[in-house]
DNA sequence: TCCCTTCTGTGGTCATACCAGTTATAATAC
DNA sequence: GTATTATAACTGGTATGACCACAGAAGGGA
């Protein structure tokens, strides 16, 4: 028996929710200007604060453009979007995402995670290391295998914790918003080729870092991301 | 005379930055409970509303931690932040940016600008490379000389601009995220070495896309950033 | 024709009130 | 005395309504 976990939406939810639909659906395009917020409050029977916070929401996401005193504006989101718009665009697939975008994720990766690796490879202590390994340890672990959503989750704490590890203040915290669609990825990884499979992977990459080899952590990513690219 | 923009700051944008100082400053320790919200009110004379969007603002900027019903946290913002925690650390030094944070960034440019252009020199079609000159015009332009930071904002419009015509839906979305960091080391840039230099570099790169010569805008990055690093 | 005043509409902000879940405590049954 | 259950206090979450400041249009006067 299993139960998924409750999320009650709220107002503001529904609102932005309704309104990310309008506009990946293609009925208000880009440069559309919005009804006043006091019409879209009548029209939709709620309060004021709720569509301001809702369209504030928006704009966070690149959907929307704000113009102080003017009016709300479909603003162009593949063009002006950020992460935030990435994260919305998944939540409104229901966390799945399409071919393209996937190749699109792999191929950032590939880049960030070489800079990662040189940078760990170099300045990681072996205190550090050790820290990393319990991750790979729990993500192998036989008395208590974890299901893939624990196994994304711990894939993602060794590969956070391998930027921490590389003097570099920037890195973990773009690896940090990635977080999300990189776990959704590991997690239709294990889907596909089991729990296993990606331990394995992790632990390649943990052998590089205890080698301090760096040619074969830059080597085990192409082969790795190249693979899942196609 | 130049007269700089006025910005009126909010009950709410006080508040946060309240929060952030004495984060920031070490007077509030990671993990420290914050007093309930309520108590917050009494003390600094807002109304909870004032509150409530300040914390979660703070959350999102990875600064706070708020567990529902239970408390509010000070959260491990070098581990746990995000995009949003950079701006606002960059916000906090009025700008300007530690020489560490100067080299992180730089690195991740690195690794993010080889990706974006050998991804345009292979999928940009021309008429996409044409309008990408018009920002290189712009920038050396002799009768509208661009300010330092106009030329910055041209500057990224020009990379950005490049990031688009790579048929990577991510990748745009990610550099403007690094918006405001990248243009505030551009105009850091044209401070100290002339916007006439930024239009040289840039217009050395856009040659290249020009020529489809992926393996001179490579050397490029290395040349310009690894100068620029150290 | 131009400029100034006035008015209307817009988003920005805030204080209040109520809601729901957590936790500690006290009462109860065994 | 201990375990269990009911209760109350406290916490953050949310919705509402009212007021504010500014942009822009409309109108009147020189």
């Amino acid at each position: 028996m299993e139960f998924e976990r409750l999320y009650a939406p709220s107002l503001k939810d529904l609102f932005v929710q309704q309104l990310q639909d309008m506009i990946l659906s293609g009925e208000l395009s880009v440069g559309t200007k919005l009804p006043p917020e006091r019409e879209l409050c009548q029209q939709m029977h709620v309060s004021r604060a709720v569509v301001n916070s809702g369209i504030a929401e928006l704009s966070r996401q690149g959907f929307v453009e704000v113009r102080p005193r003017q009016g709300n504006y479909v603003a162009d989101y593949r063009r002006n979007g950020n992460m935030d718009t990435l994260m919305a665009l998944m939540h409104y697939n229901g966390g799945l995402l399409a071919k393209d975008e996937i190749r699109s994720i792999l191929e950032v990766r590939w880049g960030l995670e070489q800079m990662a690796i040189s940078r760990a490879v170099e300045n990681a202590t072996d205190k550090e290391l050790e820290a990393l390994g319990e991750f790979v340890d729990a993500l192998g672990s036989e008395e208590n295998p974890p299901s893939p959503a624990q196994a994304a989750e711990l894939a993602f704490a060794f590969h956070h914790g391998m930027t921490l590890t590389g003097r570099n203040s920037i890195l973990p915290l773009i690896y940090s918003s990635f977080k999300v669609p990189c776990t959704a990825l590991w997690i239709r990884f294990c889907r596909k080729y089991g729990v296993a499979a990606l331990h394995a992977n992790v632990e390649k990459l943990y052998r590089c870092l205890l080698d301090r080899d760096a040619k074969g952590a830059a080597a085990w990513t192409n082969d790795y991301l190249s693979e899942a690219i196609s």
